[in-house]
Formats: structure tokens, sequence, C-alpha cells
DNA sequence: TTACAGCTTGACCGTATGGTCAGCTTTTAA
DNA sequence: TTAAAAGCTGACCATACGGTCAAGCTGTAA
């Protein structure tokens, strides 16, 4: 744009065109699942000949991964935000807002991702047996020492960390849903801004953490 | 099975093919999405030619709309445990129930459903947009009553009834996830009414219709 | 018994899809 | 300057899919 045509070099070539595919390839995948997702459309959404896709990616397949990997990143980095906290308010409340964080800048991501594990999870299948179970584990352990500590009530961990993710997933997922019943329009920040207000009080008194 | 080829009334011919493959369908769908299932997969689960599936169901689509329609009515008709209820305690309760069993015994249906919102209610918007809307307007009108009669806290009735769906909801959609991180094994009756049980506490305390 | 309507199905068709490839252009490094 | 390596792409292919259809079968009602 800038430049008139410089030469780019091999490396650029390479980062730009597989961000620019699999960006288009996250949203196309999200919006019509794997198996209604079309390499020609994901290569006209990039601007790319068919070709150049299987240039980059060999299969569907791969590209699909490649998807559903990144996305798992950044939900596991969300996860950080747990660990550093001195008790159930500070952690869970950041953990609400990385979620919803995540749910406002990465729908697209978040359904691929619930898709993948509402498929049977295909792909993930290795990771959800070791990362995701040690990330759960640990978390666990964590709020369990919370509970010994009385830093709020015995709720099961397990359950407590799957509505953790319910609520916060929801708003990418049922996004469509949640937007339709507002009158169509997509939430504002303010709205944001009480969903996540709205969850973590529910959520932090509801476990014995705020009082009620 | 038990009589040697009684013949059939055309009626009940119409009727079992219909739930045959309705069934089957709803299965396929819930596991490989709309796009990803076939017709012919469909046809070999159900054990009818495809060519018969044409017969009943002109169109994929036809066939798809039928099953969404399907667990759209059941989960409506769950809708019905909040209006006699006299207060969040007696409501909610029985909603989160009847969601969570839902999920235990619709499991297909619901990933069906989800998807679909998923994918932008390609098929559903319209209920979207009048049952739908005029169901949650109506829910939101009873938690605003009972926070008015200060039966529970001033909480956002929409986004309360979110927290309910996003909850109940995950573990149907969500379930291979949680079976993976339950060493493999569905969830046994005992984490069910654990899982229920956690639900409610958290939530009605959380709206401050439980002491804390 | 018969004639008709509804049910069944193997064979078939057009199309769209994932994937391939040969030949071209551009970058790189010596 | 040059030759090899990397990147690009139009044309092509085999397959699988949704859908059709004509011919046969079966329940129904007179």
């Amino acid at each position: 744009m800038a430049e008139p045509t410089r030469p780019m070099r091999r490396q650029e070539i390479r980062r730009e065109n597989e961000k620019t595919i699999l960006v288009a390839a996250e949203k196309v995948f999200a919006e019509a699942g794997f198996g209604g997702a079309t390499m020609q459309l994901i290569a006209d959404l990039a601007g790319l000949p068919k070709a150049n896709l299987h240039y980059y990616f060999a299969t569907k397949e791969e590209l699909y991964r490649s998807v559903v990997q990144n996305i798992f990143e950044i939900w596991l980095q969300a996860a950080n935000c747990f660990d550093a906290a001195r008790g159930p308010i500070d952690g869970i409340s950041a953990y609400i807002d990385a979620k919803m964080e995540i749910s406002r800048r990465h729908p697209d991501g978040s359904k691929v991702w619930a898709s993948e594990v509402m498929h049977g999870a295909p792909v993930l299948q290795d990771y959800m047996e070791s990362t995701l179970r040690e990330w759960t584990d640990g978390r666990v352990e964590i709020i369990r020492r919370w509970i010994e500590e009385a830093k709020m009530d015995p709720v099961d961990p397990r359950h407590l960390l799957y509505m953790l993710w319910a609520t916060t997933q929801h708003y990418a997922d049922f996004g469509h849903q949640i937007e339709t019943l507002n009158g169509g329009k997509p939430l504002s920040d303010r709205q944001w801004r009480e969903a996540k207000e709205n969850i973590k009080r529910v959520i932090l008194t509801g476990i014995g953490a705020l009082p009620a």
C-alpha cells in the first residue's frame, strides 16, 4: 500500500499469508462449521487463489487444526489470571474478565473451539487429555485451598470451573441469540461491562467469597 | 419384532419411519454438524435406503429444520417451570432441574440447537425473533417482579437468564470435555445430582434468594 | 378381486469439493 | 549475473454428495 511493490522478504511473505489465511479460515469455520466450510470460500475471503492455500496448508484438516490450536493457546493464556491471585475474589474476577474479553474479541475462535468440542474433539483429544487436564487439576487444587482457608464456601471446584467456562463462553457462542434478544444490536460497551459485573457478583456471592 | 410381519397401517408406517429418520438425523447432525452430515450417513443409521429419506423429507434442509424444531419444542416446554413458581427459589430450581434433564436426556438435540444458533440461526431466525423473544420478555418481567418484592437482589434479569441457559446447556454441548476431565467416563447419577445442586446453590445464593 | 394411492428403492445425474500439478514468477545468496 | 529455492496459480481430476426417477411393491377401500 505505502511503498509501490517493495520486494517482500521470504519470511514476511510466509508470515503474512499464513496469518491472512488463518484469519479467513477462522471466520469461515466459525460460520459454517468444519463440514460446511470450503477451501474456496476461505480462499475468496483471504483474497488468494485456492491453490495457494494448499501451498501453505496441505489439507483442509491441517488448516483447521492450526485454527483450533491458535484459539487453544489464547484460551490457555487466560488461565494465568488464576495463578497469581491471593484469593477467589481476585482470581475469579480476573479470570471472568479475561474470558469475557476473549468472547468479545475472538468470537469466531470461541465458536470454532466450541464446535470442535461439541463434535467430540477429533483433533484436540490429545490436548484435552494432557494440557487441559493438567490445567484443570491445577485450578481445582487452588480452589480447594481457598476453601480450606475459608476464603469461600465448599463448592465443588469442577462444577464451579464449568460454570465459569459456560457463562463466559456463552457470550461468544450464543452471541447471535443475545444480539437478537438485544433488539438486533451487538452489546454496547456498557452492556458488556454490566454482563461482567453481573456474572462476577452472582458467582462470587454465590460461593460465599463476597458478603451477601 | 413381536408379530411376524403383521401388515402395518399406513399411518403407522409414516409415523414410525419419520420418527426413525428424525432420531438418526438428530444424532448425525449433532456429531457432524449440518455441513458434515450426509443423507447417506443418516440413512445408514436409520437402516433405510437414502431415497426413502427423500420420500419423507424432500431436502436435507427440510429434515434439518424438523430436527431443530423438535428440540426447540422440548426447550420451550422446560419454560413452564418458571411460571407457576411463587418465587425465585421454586422457579429457578425447577428450571435448572428441567434444563439439566434436557442436557442429560437430549444431548444430541442440545448440540444441534447450539450449532444452529452458533451459525447465526439460519432456519430459526423467525422463532428467535418471535417466540423466543416473547418467552424471554415474559421471564424478565417475572424476575423483575421478584426483585421488586425483595425476594432476590437486583440482578439484571437478562444476564441471569443467560447464565442459566449457559450453565445448564454446557453439560450437553461440552459433555465430551466434561467426560474427558472425568477420566473418560460419563457423569454418574450422583455427579449429575451434585452438578444440579452446585449450580442451584451458587446461583440462588448469588442472587440473594438463599441466605449466605 | 380389483384398482388406486401411498410406499420403496436401485440406478442414475449434475455439481461442487478437496486436492494435484506443471509451469511460471520472484526472492535469495553466492 | 546466475542458478537454485521458494512462492504462485490456472487448469485439471476423482470423488462424493444432494437430489431425481421410473418401476415395482403393499396396504386400502369399494
